[in-house]
DNA sequence: CAAGCAGTTTAGAATCGATCTAATTTAAGA
DNA sequence: TCTTAAATTAGATCGATTCTAAACTGCTTG
């Protein structure tokens, strides 16, 4: 194989990978670029193996939910579940929460600061609140 | 078969799916009695299933599903999903919460007065809400 | 109250997203 | 360069759910 220039955006990538303890292979950072070069996504597992076959990023299937799930468990990435059949990974990890359309399958992130939770209930017997999840379903 | 008198919860159920437009079969009824005669619960398809065998109520896991589907879309049940593995049916139907207890996969009600959402930002082109989730996912 | 029929149930096959297996390849340190 | 643990892979498998097509049953009508 040719060798190739190492970009800007491979370099982002690899720092992130590396910094989360994550080995920087081709697949994971050939991925990694997908998910985080172009702003906030919401992506499924079968929706990113379809993006990398069509830019000639030749991973499995089992490489592409592998590293969907490596990148999450170092909070690179979010995992949504919207319903039995749909899940998606959201490349936006800070706190906030969604709109889900229904007919279009669509989500859209909702910034933390647009709602404002009060009285939460402490969790009974004290235990750790892991995530407040919100989804707003739309009828559209 | 012998002729078995109706009981009052019988009745009631029975009562039930009628009002909804739903043909009361023998299986439906026998359902619709595990669900709604406990107070409020969260079940699974698949834990239903065997709760109807152990109650000898002989129903196939198909019509487990089916009666279900259809007593959500009557809005006698309220389906929510935790995760793409597991979806549970909720007897509860009113304007509630819930928290989810992530080793036990245990679901508690909380009451909609005990959670005050504000702001809650329009949905984008004035569609209408379906509905509004919250779980709050505890470590446990 | 018999007949007809749309709605319902059923067993088992099929589907679908996701995970596992075991063999192969690769990144990275010595 | 060598070694080794980590990562990738194709394909098998899994588990939840849906589908299929045949049998059955509540309900209305004649």
């Amino acid at each position: 194989m040719r060798a190739k220039k190492t970009s800007t955006a491979d370099l982002t990538v690899l720092e992130r990978l590396r910094s989360s303890g994550l080995r920087p292979t081709r697949q994971r950072l050939a991925l990694a670029k997908l998910l985080f070069s172009q702003g906030d996504r919401h992506v499924t597992a079968e929706a990113l193996f379809n993006e990398a076959k069509d830019n000639r990023v030749d991973v499995s299937l089992a490489t592409v939910y592998n590293a969907l799930h490596d990148f999450t468990e170092k909070d690179l990435l979010r995992e949504i579940s919207i319903d039995s059949s749909r899940s998606y990974f959201d490349t936006n990890v800070g706190d906030h929460y969604h709109f889900y359309f229904e007919t279009s399958g669509r989500l859209m992130d909702i910034p933390a600061e647009r709602i404002a939770i009060a009285n939460l209930p402490e969790a009974p017997g004290g235990a750790e609140v892991a995530r407040v999840d919100v989804i707003i379903r739309i009828k559209d």
